[in-house]
DNA sequence: GTGGTCTAGACCACA
DNA sequence: GTGGTCTAGACCACA
């Protein structure tokens, strides 16, 4: 691996345990902090790591290789697999769409200023460029 | 009711639909389209209006009430109660960060480009404006 | 359901169950024997009618889910989506490669003749077409 | 060897490596590249040829073997057997049919016209005689 | 050693 | 009633 890759999970999350590891994979390998080629660590050895089931891992890595991120060499391991686009420019925005407003939701609901969020976004999008950057 | 208020609910969303009713009276409440002491539907009432199981109402308004913004009046119905902040600030920052967080990683995955992020966010905000203005 | 429909399960096949299952829903779909909106029997209830575990049934709903081909609306079930172009044209190219390399060779293998592989081809698009216009 | 005969073995596809092998000596044999008493290379070398686990190469021998298309003779290592059909005609009708509608379904399911369906077989079974004649 | 599939069964959220 | 998540543990294919 190109940098150290931590997988931090935390059980009381509304998000589930598979979701969390899903997420924390697509964003690194987003930011550039895995990249093609690299290896995942092992089902049972991220298992044991998190201290969960081995099944769990397994589903998150396996949503992972059906959206083209990971790639499944059979008994040899998970790797990064070379990017490429899978969804249509209509399906990313109806993804999107749909992450905005659950966001944007949350933010009002929570009585948040309209400046704040947008000031929110504009930093949280900069430190993604800072850590590609590294 | 200060203003006309009417609640949608739409099935086929992410979102589960004792969860809309609860943010849509939410943000009716945090933009003062409803105030202090107003009355809301009755269970029934709100559960026929909606086509929806009374038991999605009941537990829309157990949770607003369990959160302090409806006060039950026995014999009055539910009511809008006086404004006391429910969340710590502390506590709306941690769950301000983590849908922030959630929002930012999905769209960097799904490759949307920062401008565009930042525009939707404003666009986003904008059309609730003109939904309290309404 | 606008005609009925059949699930069928092999157990000795190399594709494992819950594939089998996906498949029959996606090749359904496409032929217009399950259209939008459509209910589909319940987890549980289709687990009892293959007599298999209702996780490996869950599992193949999720995948469709994910897919876009199916739809879950909490506490109701599943029903067929609207139809939507999830991949995009060199994702469909790409699994339509895997997928064409595959058959070809298990038909040289098998010693299969060029013309009656083409012709085996055609004949089984023709019968799909069939099933459409039922 | 009547011909030269080279393997190839492509670790990200998704066949595995064994089944590779066999596949690539079953298509060499009924194309006649391979002819009834030719040898194959020792299980150590093709090993070390394809940079592979000796094992795999083992288990590749080990099913041509239980085909019948190629015999073990001790000290002289692994030669092509004579001829003989290894399944029964209804057998390789049933796989056949079998890897047909998997092709096919995944191809409606992917939504590729069918002239397009047709051409890209005629195309691949020509890219397969090329690779014969060479 | 690696990942993939499946069962059995618990518990949860939701309607 | 519905689906979603997770655990525990078995067994398989593959290298």
């Amino acid at each position: 691996m190109s940098q150290p890759f931590q997988i931090l999970v935390v059980p009381g999350q509304r998000a589930p345990i598979y979701r969390q590891i899903v997420d924390q994979v697509r964003i690194a390998v987003a930011t550039k902090i895995l990249q093609a080629g690299d290896r995942l660590p092992s089902v049972r050895a991220l298992a044991q790591e998190l201290v969960v089931n081995p099944n769990t891992v397994a589903k998150a890595y396996a949503e992972l290789v059906r959206e083209g991120v990971l790639e499944s060499q059979p008994g040899r391991g998970m790797t990064v697999a070379e990017k490429r686009t899978v969804y249509t420019v209509k399906e990313r925005r109806r993804r999107f769409e749909v992450a905005l407003q659950a966001f944007v939701h949350e933010a009002v609901c929570l009585d948040i200023a309209e400046t704040e969020i947008q000031e929110a976004v504009a930093e949280a999008l900069a430190q993604l460029n800072r850590q590609q950057e590294k």
